[in-house]
DNA sequence: TTGGTTTCCGAAACCGCTTGCATAAGTGCG
DNA sequence: CGCACTTATGCAAGCGGTTTCGGAAACCAA
């Protein structure tokens, strides 16, 4: 259908390998012949393809980014991230979603073999270690989020929950709270755990015992149905504290319709700032996660990786901040009594 | 790095050809040889290399979905639909985002070509029919959204709008409305203006004049902006149309600061009934777009067309319709006082 | 046994591009 | 004017698969 290499060099009287190397750049060519060529590609409106360069370099200009769901809006920002940086440095982005299910994620890094990239980000917790150990065999570099440490083509960024995590509780405190509930992610979430831990410890540590501590999936509905649980505990807290934003979202319009006033009554939190967190009412507060950041910096770790001789990984840091909004006010001084 | 198919061939005492067949089931292949081989591709953990495959075969098994920006809540249920589909199908696909540039939406074009895609779901209005003869003069089939008429290589996917609008409208006029203002997408926005005038028009058709008529981007802040002109206007409508959920959002937000009532004093409906439209408070009134079925069928409509020998495109048609939330309630009686 | 079919598999060409090596023409210097 | 050295280009061998064609072996009927 399209015309190839040869055709292109046939018209111009010269040979593919010049067509080739005025089209790369990549070797000295007369004037002439350059002029010559480029305008026959023009003429023919020719296209180079692209798999018939992987395959002749051996190089592929592909990179994997792994994620769970793309509906779930933790995502999109971090892709964009990463797929802008790796397009500005001429490389392609092949993107996988493991629809948090196990065999599809297993079918996902073959396909990442298959399609021969260079390295990939795995940005899903439903992808372990172990999964990855064939992409490393292949040579494909790896790049985690919270999931370390740095090996031999095998790098990670930390997103540091502890500093948003200790703001938050710091602002709570001054809020004059004294009894915090945690409606933390699913508990084979490996991040969700590592949230959890924080809260827990942080809240131990300012004498601020984390009860109920419950989990859920990071949805709005399965926040809304975990709140029931909360209200029903004997001395209802204060505040709460999500393990996401959609889960604080589930929460509000839970409390909401059971009567229950946010702020006034109880206060709530959330973790990620996802797009629209400031458009709920009360805008939520929550612990930002520099998601396009990360992005950015998985992309720019493989690089670096992949560029070095001996392809050592390395760790990464991003900090998370809390911002204050309108879900969370002074704590109430009398107790709750729920419609 | 990786093992080759030559490897495998050796190891299992067969000709390449034989493990090619044998890993594609294209050919009648002994018991004994068959199991040899497999055995042979599981040790060395040999994976085929795509490139290769796609080299050799003249047969991409790619296609393109080309959106404008990935942050736009408009786009994930899209790709998922379409992406899950080609999955299913045994398809990958590029995604590229215009992030709304005309240039770089001729470098997408470019990089279709070059990838050798089989189709293109093109799903932004920042691509217009010109810029798409390139693909099809390549022989790559394309599949457009509300961008008529079918044609060699070129299908097209009708989102009716005019039903959710119509509904919406029957919406207003039953809850006693009388003035309505129309908060349009971006004027250079093919979709936008669409919707703008079936909005007017069905407005005219039962008495309701639309004013004023304000353009804005597809953003929260956008829509925020444009409420004041409104706000400004000698008779303040009753009821504002936006030209998206997201400007809709904007619009609430905005009333709500100038101290103006949703729905009481002003009622707003909004498009496309993103994710999270629901959790907006009062929950916004909207008319639902399928997305998601928008990228199935976006993807059917390639495949189908890619198998027929005359690469005949075809329309096909998506219903929208409204959601009645929260946000609409009956015309307020008096006028409005701004605070 | 023979001739005709099947069944299974290998040789080799090819897909479109890159690149190392070789060649030829042009340049500068003694 | 000849030699060493650039500079510009072509030849041809891959890259890792697929596929056509044909041959060998096995099978069957006569």
């Amino acid at each position: 259908m399209s015309h190839t290499m040869k055709d292109v060099a046939k018209l111009a009287g010269v040979s593919p390998a010049t067509v080739s190397r005025v089209l790369n750049n990549t070797h000295e060519i007369s004037l002439g012949t350059r002029q010559r060529v480029l305008e026959v590609v023009n003429q023919l409106r020719y296209y180079k393809n692209v798999h018939a360069r992987r395959l002749s370099t051996g190089q592929s200009d592909l990179f994997g980014l792994v994620i769970s769901q793309i509906t779930n809006p933790y995502f999109p920002e971090l892709i964009r991230g990463f797929q802008a940086t790796a397009w500005d440095r001429g490389f392609d982005v092949l993107l996988c979603n493991t629809e948090y299910d196990r065999e599809r994620s297993k079918l996902v890094i073959r396909k990442l073999i298959e399609s021969d990239v260079r390295g990939a980000a795995i940005m899903t917790s439903s992808v372990d270690k172990g999964m990855t150990a064939e992409l490393t065999a292949a040579g494909i570099g790896v790049v985690f989020c919270n999931l370390g440490p740095a090996e031999t083509l095998v790098s990670n960024v930390w997103v540091n929950y502890q500093g948003g995590i200790s703001h938050a509780i710091e602002h709570v405190i001054e809020l004059g709270h004294q009894r915090a509930a945690v409606i933390a992610g699913p508990e084979d979430h490996r991040i969700a755990i590592t949230i959890e831990h924080l809260l827990e410890a942080g809240l131990k540590k300012r004498k601020l015992d984390a009860f109920p501590v419950i989990h859920c999936d990071f949805q709005v509905h399965a926040g809304a149905l975990a709140v029931r649980t909360v209200l029903s505990t004997p001395e209802v807290p204060t505040v709460i504290f999500c393990g996401s934003d959609l889960i604080a979202m589930g929460v509000m319009s839970a409390l909401e319709e059971a009567g229950v006033k946010v702020p006034e009554e109880i206060s709530v939190i959330g973790i990620d700032d996802v797009s629209f967190a400031f458009l709920t009412r009360p805008a939520l507060t929550t612990i930002l996660v520099p998601r396009e950041q990360l992005g950015r910096t998985a992309f720019q770790a493989l690089d670096k990786m992949l560029s070095l001789k001996r392809r050592k990984g390395a760790e990464y840091h991003l900090d998370t901040r809390l911002i204050v909004r309108k879900s969370t006010a002074p704590a109430r001084q009398r107790e709750l009594h729920i419609a």
